[in-house]
DNA sequence: ACAAAAACATACTAACCGGTATGTTTTTAA
DNA sequence: TTAAAAACATACCGGTTAGTATGTTTTTGT
């Protein structure tokens, strides 16, 4: 049972890239046995229908690479400011399987699927409450620790942190330079700073 | 010329509301047929392709709408601060044809057809740079005022601000709950006052 | 009134879509 | 070793897609 685990993984990952660079409506099963080279029987085999194999790219691989990026740095110790700086330079601008012009797999999938998909939308929304839980507590943290302000509401800042997240990607693509990352990374740290 | 050019604003327009609703790729012209009770032989009268009939949404419809929302607003006389929360606040909480559940109408199509449709993306980037121009000379004009601090960056201000909004939408898109965008709102306030 | 062009209607096609039916090969367990 | 189950391969299917070919009707200018 070791080839087999590993056609499936195979499938899942170009799969993957294939969706996250033409978005999943547009990625036909056909396209995905031509990149991997499986055929449609084993495809079928392993994933009853093309939805299926897409929840599992989310739970599968989306939801552990989010979480070593996304939620893993936040519950560092030290200052929450320049925890939540760091975590988003590296996400924007040290990630290597991210490219600006295609944005993030996560929002794309959000946009795409929402409100249609209730399987997709259900996975998704774990990664977000994922993010913000990490944001908010990490904030909380800060407060206790005299590192941030006492009226700081710890909610806040992390709809309003990730919302410049999921915004700045959208734009990065419209306007296929990373250059705005870094425009957005600043204001992001001036804002970050008004909180201690 | 005048019953064809209602035919083809009727198009436009059921059209506009299909994609902003299920997306672009999963709209078919047959879905547009259907709910516009014109026949093929007039739409391809109209059209030339599908695509064309985009674009044309864009330019004829979403980029008139889009500046009586986003971009108008900001060219009033005051404080602002004032000015782009309230440009905001109308947008998320007051805009009558946009639903939380299907987040923002040129967000969508940015995510569904960047990288791909050149001409989809080159309409979209006319929407985005005429609002952070909008954002950006208020804020210079805020500054010759001194009602906003000299050392603030209007650039920067701008991508921040027009960031912190596509996500949002995206978060909303997502939870499909307009308590998000209350939430987002606070904090925008909180950043803002922190331009004066 | 009438010819020409504009506007629309109908029937069709070729390609593609996700999915299935029915095999064959490979692996696993006794 | 061998039979059963797991894994994969091939051919096919009905439905949908964007787009076209070929009409008919309506509008327009003279």
């Amino acid at each position: 049972m070791k080839k087999a685990a590993a056609t499936r993984l195979n499938i899942l990952q170009k799969a993957f890239g294939l969706i996250y660079e033409k978005g999943y409506q547009t990625t036909s099963v056909d396209d995905i046995l031509a990149t991997t080279g499986v055929t449609k029987g084993a495809f079928y085999y392993h994933f009853k229908n093309k939805d299926e194999m897409g929840v599992a790219i989310i739970n599968e691989l989306l939801k552990p690479s989010f979480a070593g990026s996304f939620i893993r740095p936040l519950q560092a110790n030290g200052d929450p400011v320049d925890i939540i700086y760091d975590m988003m330079y590296d996400i924007l601008m040290k990630n290597k399987f991210m490219k600006v012009e295609y944005g993030c797999p996560a929002a794309n999938l959000t946009l795409e699927m929402a409100p249609w998909h209730h399987d997709f939308t259900k996975a998704l929304n774990e990664l977000s409450d994922q993010w913000k839980k990490g944001i908010t507590d990490i904030i909380k943290k800060g407060k206790k620790a005299g590192l941030i302000r006492p009226d700081v509401k710890p909610e806040q800042v992390a709809v309003f942190v990730m919302s410049g997240y999921w915004g700045i990607r959208n734009i990065g693509k419209l306007s296929n330079n990373k250059a705005v990352y870094l425009v957005f990374l600043q204001q992001l740290k001036t804002y970050l700073e008004t909180l201690r």
